[in-house]
DNA sequence: CTGCACATGTAAGTAGTTACATGATTAG
DNA sequence: CTAATCATGTAACTACTTACATGTGCAG
């Protein structure tokens, strides 16, 4: 049971439903939990039925009635135990790395589709850091950083939001100059394409 | 399946035996891949059944015997499949950021709680930096980052480890910064049995 | 003579993924 | 009238984790 502590950690600022909740994971909160959209609608269920969060119907007119959760006192409580244990160590598992390891023992072929991967990758984490820029921002008002950092509220989500943008920098600068130096010692199918 | 891609990855620099493997996933391979020992026992057995490594016992005298296995050439094939397919994305899962994502909502107690927590863990990364430094000079031999770069190999391996490297920079960076912050306003329970 | 590092496994339980299924409403 | 977004779920399967079990040889 250790999702269950993230959709609690994410309802704290907000009534959610699963579908929305769906996204969050798929955006800032990917960057210290993963899931898929089945996962949560299961787990909402379960926290539910045992009091750690409250569902409520909204009856929607121009699209489909949807149903969203709040955080209980007992949620909260639980997060508080949560907070008191030891944190599992973190995990990682991203199949792009495995792939690079494994670059000298592979085919011309299969290093360019590496190549590839790494190049789409960058773009998407372009695309991301931009999105973090945002919620930054709209995080701290109208305050500078600095001050936000000191005075501002809520902090939890402005610190893991710096966490992930630094994280998804990072990844481009590798995705890049990656990309970049084995394109330049394997060569690419285009560039001997040319040379023939 | 996707153990079986990172075991096949880590064996390719030489033959190991699950224990060794183990510790190798404790320490550069969990940069990018994470596993327990048993998954690795078991994921070996699989493998070699399926004949995509070959293990051979390794008789010791000063300490019990030994299974070590070498990827097969059904093996390299394996992988240069894998490299062929688009990789799914990648996935991250830390207890310890979901517990600051939620610091503004539990007491004091806990948030101390989380607070050493991260000054453990930026002990932890601090010497995980170290071995990966280690882990580079030895990899790259007496050429500098920047020839090894152009015409060393092997290149994959270099690859993962400086990505690992500047994660746990980054981690250090943050965990040492968001401890301190925490620390400085939620006040610790010392200061205010000091200022008793 | 105790504890630690080495070395490998089985079995049971929990968590996560994938495939499938359904249906409303809006935009083009 | 078709695709996209919104919205939620069930069921089957696969992967991962945890607890337990066993044994060697060395160092203190």
């Amino acid at each position: 049971m250790a999702l269950r502590h993230a959709v609690l950690a994410a309802l704290l600022d907000g009534e959610y439903s699963g579908y929305q909740l769906a996204k969050i994971f798929d955006l800032s909160v990917s960057n210290f939990w993963h899931a898929v959209p089945q996962q949560l609608y299961s787990e909402l269920s379960r926290l539910e039925t045992e009091g750690l969060i409250r569902g409520r119907q909204i009856i929607q007119h121009d699209r489909p009635n949807k149903r969203v959760y709040t955080v209980t006192q007992a949620g909260v409580d639980e997060l508080e135990r949560f907070a008191l244990t030891p944190a599992k160590p973190g995990i990682i598992r991203e199949n792009l790395l495995v792939m690079v390891q494994a670059v000298d023992h592979i085919s011309h072929a299969a290093a360019d589709s590496v190549i590839a991967q790494l190049e789409d990758r960058a773009v998407a984490a372009a695309a991301k850091i931009g999105v973090f820029e945002h919620t930054l921002k709209h995080l701290r008002g109208d305050l500078d950083e600095e001050t936000f950092l000191r005075t501002g509220s809520p902090l939890g989500p402005y610190l893991t939001c710096l966490r992930g943008r630094r994280f998804e920098q990072e990844n481009y600068e590798w995705f890049t100059s990656t990309a970049r130096l084995l394109r330049g010692r394997t060569g690419t199918q285009a560039e001997e394409d040319e040379a023939s």
